[in-house]
DNA sequence: GGGATCATGCAAATCGTTTTGCGGGTGATT
DNA sequence: AATCACCCGCAAAACGATTTGCATGATCCC
């Protein structure tokens, strides 16, 4: 519509309703009381007119534009859609609108989208940083900047933070399957080199892995911990890694549903059945997990739960100022037991 | 960073380096030509503020956000969130950004969504409509406004357009089975009810389907076409229903996968074997259909070539003008073999 | 040396809103 | 009759960029 030059304003309807702009302005806004009858004869020719206010005038007046950023790593991956989804339904209720970034992950790529909605002048940012650190990106979307960071708390955190207690749901997974009497647990994380040096340190979920473990009462064997892209064949691959040797676990937790699949594959491969000969819990579970054969057992991630905590505390931060202190929401997670583990 | 009432501005820049606003315009801009010296210090100024230009402003003079908007049915569900990445992808290059909207398929949300982003000023629109009609949409949006309708062509059509073939991929299908020695067809179709007029008639998919079954030379029987919201349970019901008789079809193909998933699992609880006493084929080919058992044959459906159509439609349009005659884009759709037929 | 051309910079208008200060009218209170 | 308080409307100044017209000085050609 930027398009259409004759595109009425509110200056064609003053003059329809031969009144001033300011005063449809009023009218439409109720911040000044306006007589019945000029009322009447402003809105008759907005009607006429099919007059809508132009929001990017009004959001260079206002200072706000409501819209928000949405960087994730890549919306065509599982998972993130329901996190998008849940987003913009909160958003939507009240007026907001989201722009969708992918950043792959990649540094260039999160630095560039960040500055270039914050260029935009968006009145938030809602981000799951893999490469920048949370302080990198504070710094980059400036001190006032309603800012929401999706992950793993790792080291310091100067924004709002909405997080998954991903230890929780692990822990689950290591006792269900402790009870039937596994004691050797390997576990595929996500590759270590593309994530930020504190993060490497913890791993993707493997800090979460090596918790659950001990939590068990059980030992962690460094050497039965793989890394792979994430991905399916990157989850096969790490798999095929770790079956291929003579010591191998009884059970692999994978960081994800689709190197968990990748995994389910190599065991199928190595001659392996699931869950007798080696037992395989995904996490995420997403909507194909429940329909790969054996159906998966993994570790609830709360998707559409993430993503209304996001959308609700940068609404939240919106209204109250970059002040208030940082809110922090920990959502739990939780073990679905199907036919894999 | 609408919120930052101290961001810099091309007046700060212009003062620090000694310049009128204009000056720093026109260096950033190359309009005019501006001094070595000169463009250094307002470089310097740039750098030191760390100014980036407000695009709102920018956008309000110029009439241009370079941003579109992207209105898909549900980013949630398979199939559009490839669409939607290529879309970005595309459209990053040339530095647009997207709004994206869901609209559920539903027409009060199908409109408000439209005018709320033409009243944002989006350069473009590419959307999927469901309930609207394609003169609807075009009403609501305006003449100029460039507009790429994603889906089958039904009716007049007032917008460039990006559809697949689904009759060919359909007719591969047909045509695959029948060389089987197949010859009863049945077919799954997304719900009538919830879809326009015009669309009504053809079905979602269905008028591909009768039209591979009379290019095999078969005939088609409108009792085995049976109708279910586009999900899982909606594709298992309807098998259930078709599968329930006494005289049932040999095969089954479904107007999207998540109904063939569905089909198969309502085969399997019926009893029946996958393919041999059933033969199930989906259609569009999300990533799940290779991972359920037995792998899905199905119809690919070029998610990531319909956004980037789209994307380049739109791009073309926005530089080509309203007047340009309409552009139609058919993707071809191919068979790919698997397990399930 | 006079006129034309070019390079360089500035002031001011513009995009479509919102917001603030001001004032004329009306009615009620003293 | 003077004061006060509202109500209602307008003019004008923002918001932060782009663009146009004009002015100055230097260069150049004949």
């Amino acid at each position: 519509m930027s398009q259409d030059p004759d595109r009425p304003s509110i200056a064609s309807v003053a003059a329809a309703a031969g009144v001033s702009p300011t005063t449809v302005s009023h009218a439409l806004s109720g911040k000044r009381a306006v007589s019945a009858d000029t009322r009447e004869r402003i809105l008759k020719a907005i009607e006429e007119q099919n007059y809508r206010p132009n929001m990017v005038a009004r959001s260079l007046r206002s200072r706000k534009t409501h819209s928000v950023a949405l960087l994730l790593v890549d919306i065509a991956n599982p998972y993130y859609p329901a996190v998008a989804r849940a987003v913009h339904d909160v958003l939507a209720i009240e007026g907001y609108v989201s722009f969708i970034g992918n950043t792959d992950g990649d540094a260039e790529t999160e630095r560039r989208l960040l500055e270039e909605m914050a260029a935009r002048g968006v009145d938030g940012v809602v981000m799951q940083p893999m490469a920048l650190s949370a302080v990198e990106v504070r710094e980059i979307v400036g001190p006032a900047m309603p800012l929401v960071i999706i992950g793993n708390e790792t080291g310091e955190m100067p924004a709002d933070w909405v997080g998954t207690d991903d230890t929780g749901g692990l822990t689950e997974a290591v006792a269900h399957l402790a009870r039937k009497g596994v004691r050797d647990f390997g576990f595929i994380d996500g590759p270590p080199e593309t994530v930020t040096e504190s993060l490497r340190l913890a791993g993707f979920r493997a800090a979460g892995f090596r918790a659950a473990v001990a939590a068990a009462g059980l030992e962690v064997r460094e050497r039965w911990i793989e890394y792979g892209p994430f991905a399916r064949d990157g989850g096969a691959a790490a798999a095929a890694r770790l079956l291929d040797r003579a010591d191998r676990p009884r059970a692999v937790l994978c960081a994800n549903d689709l190197m968990a699949i990748g995994a389910l594959e190599a065991a199928r491969q190595a001659g392996l059945r699931v869950p007798d000969d080696i037992a395989i819990v995904g996490f995420d579970d997403i909507e194909t997990a429940a329909l790969v054969t054996p159906r998966l057992t993994t570790v609830v991630n709360p998707a559409s739960a993430v993503g209304g905590a996001c959308a609700r505390t940068i609404l939240w931060r919106v209204e109250n100022g970059p002040d208030a202190p940082y809110r922090r929401t920990l959502l739990p997670t939780r073990l679905v037991v199907r036919e894999s583990a």
